[in-house]
RNA sequence: CGAGAAGUAGCACAAUUUGGCAGUGCACUUGGUUUGGGACCAAGUGGUUGCAGGUUCAAAUCCUGUCUUCUCGACCA
């Protein structure tokens, strides 16, 4: 059996440049000729789809809506809420002509959208009988990076934003953290991806936000990736654009905001965590094709009938009938990252068998050349796929989480790969120096774990929480 | 944005040092033989050498600028 494939580099020799290789090789995009805007091809757009799919509904069974919001954002509008200007300004694609003519007043591409959503809230928010409003729109987004890598950052941003406004705080606390979970839920369940989730520290989070919830997911180089957030805004642009609602008392209120947001990014995760030295990994639930199948000398007529099979039971399949090798169309199925293969040949026919092949373990199981099987074996294999995938990466993050107590043993765990728990003082102080001395940054503060009794590993003083450190991408 | 490297057919590269007809392999097309781990034979297609200037009788080659990609750093989802 082929271990290797020739145009992929391995991923324990060069992790950049296998992440590239898997992502040419299995066609999702191409680069265009601007910097940081990629061209998403059908098969990685296909898995996007999917993501969007999933997520739509979820946002839609907790009451949410789509709609659309302009892309240009005037300059004075986006200058309303003074932290969100200093947050985002640096990184602000601006249009200051229309055709030869100087605009008035230059605009910007949206880099995010709340400024956007506050300025339509302003108009349609009179009473708390309008209140939720829970928005969300799927949308690109324009950010000028300076570095740039496809999926993982690049300046034009496929995602989704959502925005909401609620009458009462603990209503949009509750929002902010009810989407963080449909966000843990999502990767868990669909993308098989195990995260951390915990708030931001000051320094950390959202340009305007009052507090910052994050996603971090762990690649399989031990390097962080924030795979989405959601934020609680309090009243601070209610204020700043002046939104208003008239209460049950009849009384004037601030509403409160959230904002939350995954993107195309996840794709980038969902690569760093399962794919291999043979290209990608697809968790069955998220990818565009479960099932490969290559059929080996004339046996199209039962080929026929477990595509029938396999439509009427609503499983994905790609049928190679090229004229390639057998061996090409195998090792083309695992650079694609085909969750299973059915190998069907004249000489597994010969003895009523067919060969079903596991992308994630690629292991081999032969079963009886009769339809109702194959397809029970195949439904049956897809699940095992889905969730080894997870319990591999959940092992693999484990091995690579630490704690660390004190001074000592951070130090010693940083020479490692992976993410350092730590208590911490609270001070951003010791978190500038964390990332000045060891060019760590904070992760999250653990959601359910706020509270630490130990003294800070870095300081010694009274910690008051638990911290996660890690490099990201 | 700073430092470095690279850009020649879809991909990997040669020709650049020393300026002189733009090549090889894979891929692709056609025909044939094949088919259980990246098949074989034959004949073909495909290029303003990233782009724009400059030097020169002559530029892939030298010079300037610019764009893109990669690596490291800073910045950031």
């Amino acid at each position: 059996m082929a271990k290797n494939n020739k145009n992929i580099t391995s991923r324990d020799v060069d992790f950049a440049v296998w992440y590239n290789d898997v992502i040419k090789e299995a066609d999702l995009i191409d680069y265009s000729s601007v910097k940081g805007s990629m061209i998403i091809r059908p098969y990685g757009y296909a898995i996007w789809e999917n993501m969007v799919a999933v997520l739509d509904k979820m946002f839609k069974e907790t009451g949410h809506v789509n709609v659309q919001m302009p892309m240009f954002i005037p300059e004075s509008l986006f200058n309303i809420e003074k932290e969100h200007v200093k947050g985002f300004a640096p990184e602000v694609a601006w249009v200051t002509h229309g055709g030869d003519e100087k605009l008035e007043e230059r605009m910007l591409v949206r880099p995010t959208s709340e400024v956007l959503f506050c300025d339509h809230y302003k108009k349609i928010i009179k009473s708390y009988r309008d209140l939720p409003l829970l928005y969300n729109q799927w949308c690109p987004i324009v950010r000028w990076e300076k570095t740039t890598r496809p999926f993982l950052r690049s300046r034009e941003i496929l995602w989704q934003e959502g925005h909401t406004m609620h009458s009462s705080e603990k209503e949009a606390r509750s929002e902010t953290l009810q989407m963080l979970d449909i966000y843990t839920k999502f990767q868990k369940d669909y993308l098989a991806i195990p995260v951390i989730t915990g708030r931001k520290t000051e320094k950390e989070k959202f340009a305007g936000a009052e507090e910052t919830y994050t996603v971090e997911a762990m690649m399989y180089d031990g390097v962080a990736l924030q795979n989405g957030t959601s934020h609680y805004f309090g009243t601070g642009f209610s204020e700043a654009f002046d939104i208003k609602f008239l209460n049950k008392d009849n009384v004037l209120e601030r509403p409160y905001q959230t904002s939350w947001g995954v993107s195309t990014r996840m794709i980038g995760g969902l690569i760093m965590v399962h794919s291999d030295d043979l290209g990608l990994v697809l968790p069955p639930k998220i990818a565009p094709i479960k099932v490969g199948i290559v059929p080996i000398g004339d046996v199209k007529s039962l080929v026929d009938n477990i595509e029938n099979k396999l439509k009427e039971n609503d499983i994905s399949f790609y049928t190679d009938n090229t004229d390639k090798s057998p061996g090409f169309k195998f090792a083309e199925a695992e650079v694609k990252g085909y969750p299973l293969r059915l190998e069907i040949g004249e000489r597994d026919l010969k003895e009523n068998k067919i060969t079903l092949v596991r992308r994630d373990t690629l292991e081999k199981i032969t079963v009886k050349s009769d339809i109702n099987e194959v397809i029970i074996k195949t439904k049956e294999l897809l699940t095992l796929v889905q969730d080894n995938l997870y319990k591999k990466a959940e092992v693999r993050r484990n091995t690579m989480m630490h704690k660390a107590d004190t001074l000592d043993q951070f130090e010693e765990y940083i020479k490692k790969p992976g993410f350092i728990l730590t208590s911490w003082c609270g001070e951003e102080a010791c978190e500038l120096h964390v990332k000045e001395k060891y060019g760590l940054k904070s992760r999250c503060m653990p959601l359910n774990d706020d509270a630490s009794n130990k003294p800070c590993t870095i300081c010694g003083k009274f910690g008051k929480h638990k911290l996660y450190y890690g490099k990201q991408y």
